[in-house]
RNA sequence: GGGCCCGUAGCCUAGUCUGGAUAGGGCGUCGGACUUCUAAUCCGAAGGUCCCGGGUUCAAAUCCCGGCGGGUCCGCCA
């Protein structure tokens, strides 16, 4: 909605232009000013014109704020040095904004763009850590936020049942001697970790066994072996279904789950190798392979192995191609240790006359003593992590709230805990190298527990009100009185909510994320701001105040929504 | 060795693509505010060689070149 403003100023100026015949530039460039003194947007225009038209830019701001029609949305235009600075009407905006926001404040008009977006897709050889959630969190946010720009989103979870780790697991299974549940009472997931973990072990006493695995991946792909295909299948079941329940607690969703083998078994494996063979880039020796020297890649991507077999990137393949003819854009969410391997796939796509994939790269997250490793059993689990989330939000909540029964209590502390997780990771640029701490993923002063808490303070502020009633404001046909003189709070309460529109369309025009975090806070602290200083209950503008506050609590809950928190009601 | 990413107060970080006003948040520290619609809050303060050195520009955290430090990749692994 802010866009509503942007779009007068640029009109304004424009036909200013063309009234003292001066250029027009393609672009117009507006900013938004350091402190509200200077106004809503300010343009430097006069530098961009000062060249063509050879004129001090001094001047050439002054003849634009002569000639200068001002938009009725603003109460004053002035210039300020070289800058030409708007001032918006905050009487008229504020009946703009607080009209706009619906229950739906924030969803972009549908677009006809279909989105496949991949994420998490970690392997089936033990739980989620927190290495992964990066990818489950980033991945999960965008779609919900490329759905509120208005694409249609498809999420997938790529299974590799086909690798080299799982045919480790299912070596394990048959040879060990030993029952899953011999490795504990918990989620098979981690029982499988253990089991990976023990296998790992097995292999640097007896290089032998690789032998055995490499057998069982060849039995697996030609697919002959019933048996085995069920130990595999099975294996892959148990696990994902743990993963499922982690990423569940998480409120991270997937559409699809795409199984590896699928493209071994249908064949579009070796129809993508014949498709490649016919250009110029395959080269045979021992091995199959692509030549990708002619796009400034030193490495020759390998696509069969020598024993005839295919190879995880040769069936990356097949899978882009699937997905490249169910969406107009491929989205892929991987760690950066990827990027090679990605710029094999999308010049071979090239190649192949597809579509390459976007990627969202993100950098590692870390424990302080190093890198995690499900093979050397060294990682913080999801689900630890969430445990250890929940029960420090439950502590904190005692303190404040001893009135709740235990099942609110648990409930809310889930929630807090959760967004935690989830804001901590969300709120950084994916490029960022994270050195894991508990203490800084767990902050519960500040942080997602504030926004959390900002909106279930407009929760309870409303309950009071004898207009609002099942989450309802009955408000809808009072029209705001033209006498409300709003206090610099509401100004910046408005100015911010009005903004969520354009940082949805941001977000997903740019595929980030960490802007809505930011975002949060500081609709969350403006609205902290009104709340501690501007009375609403019982106030000459009552019922104006409490639309603010509804507008407020709809913009915090959908911005949350974006991010995958919840929006507790109490807290 | 080569490719890619990162370097912004004691700590974490936005801003870099698209150059523009006093570098925006948060944590921590210090000082204030609960008989008031919930203090997981608010108000105030201190704290900066934007890694270093050059260059381009009216203007550089932002663009270019050269360094330094950290991460990561360079498998018939996935």
């Amino acid at each position: 909605m802010f866009n509503i403003i942007k779009n007068e100023a640029l009109q304004s100026i424009k036909k200013a232009l063309n009234k003292l015949n001066y250029p027009v530039p393609n672009e117009i460039k507006l900013e938004i000013p350091p402190n509200p003194q200077l106004g809503d947007l300010a343009t430097t225009i006069s530098f961009q014109l000062a060249k063509s038209l050879k004129k001090n830019p001094m001047v050439i701001t002054a003849d634009i704020c002569q000639n200068i029609d001002i938009p009725d949305i603003f109460s004053s235009i002035e210039s300020k040095g070289t800058y030409i600075n708007f001032f918006v009407d905050y009487k008229k905006f504020a009946k703009i904004v607080i009209a706009g926001v619906n229950n739906d404040y924030g969803q972009l008009h549908k677009n006809d763009k279909k989105i496949v977006l991949e994420h998490t897709s970690a392997n089936p050889n033990g739980p989620l850590h927190i290495g992964h959630i990066r990818n489950s969190i980033i991945g999960d946010s965008l779609r919900r936020t490329l759905s509120a720009a208005g694409y249609d989103v498809e999420t997938q979870y790529y299974v590799n049942d086909m690798g080299r780790q799982l045919a480790m697991v299912v070596w394990g299974l048959l040879n060990l001697n030993k029952k899953l549940e011999d490795y504990g009472d918990n989620k098979k997931d981690h029982l499988i970790g253990k089991l990976y973990f023990e296998v790992n072990e097995k292999l640097k006493e007896n290089p032998e066994i690789e032998k055995e695995v490499a057998n069982l991946i060849m039995k697996y792909e030609s697919g002959e072996d019933e048996e085995l295909n069920k130990t595999f299948t099975d294996a892959v079941n148990l696990c994902i279904g743990g993963v499922k329940e982690s990423l569940k607690n998480l409120n991270v969703y997937h559409d699809e789950f795409v199984w590896e083998g699928k493209f071994v078994r249908n064949g579009s494996v070796w129809k993508i190798i014949d498709d490649l063979k016919k250009t110029k880039y395959t080269r045979e020796s021992e091995v199959l392979s692509l030549n990708l020297e002619e796009f400034g890649i030193e490495k020759e991507l390998i696509l069969t192995r020598s024993n005839g077999t295919s190879l995880y990137s040769t069936r990356d393949l097949a899978y882009h191609m699937e997905k490249a003819n169910r969406g107009n854009v491929v989205l892929d969410i991987l760690g950066s240790d990827h990027k090679l391997a990605l710029d094999q796939v999308a010049h071979a796509m090239e190649i192949l006359g597809a579509k390459s994939p976007e990627v969202i790269f993100y950098e590692f997250i870390t424990l302080p003593e190093g890198s995690m490793s499900t093979r050397k059993g060294v990682f913080i689990s999801v689900d630890d992590l969430v445990d250890e989330a929940v029960s420090r939000a439950k502590e904190e909540l005692k303190i404040r709230r001893n009135d709740l029964s235990d099942d609110e209590m648990d409930k809310i502390a889930f929630e807090i805990g959760v967004g935690a997780i989830r804001y901590y990771i969300a709120r950084l640029s994916p490029e960022k190298h994270i050195v894991f701490e508990w203490d800084e993923a767990l902050n519960f002063e500040r942080g997602c527990a504030s926004i959390q808490y900002a909106h279930a303070r407009a929760g309870k502020l409303l309950s009071k009100s004898q207009y609002y009633e099942d989450g309802v404001l009955s408000l809808n046909s009072y029209n705001i009185n033209d006498n409300w003189d709003l206090e610099d709070e509401e100004i910046d309460l408005i100015r911010i909510i009005s903004k969520l529109p354009d940082v949805v369309e941001e977000s997903g025009n740019m595929r980030r994320i960490h802007n809505l975090a930011q975002y949060l806070q500081d609709l969350a602290n403006a609205f902290n701001r009104f709340y501690k200083s501007v009375p609403v209950i019982g106030s000459e503008y009552e019922k104006e105040r409490l639309k603010l506050v509804y507008s407020s609590k709809i913009a915090l809950k959908n911005s949350l929504n974006l991010l995958g928190i919840s929006a507790p009601n109490v807290m």
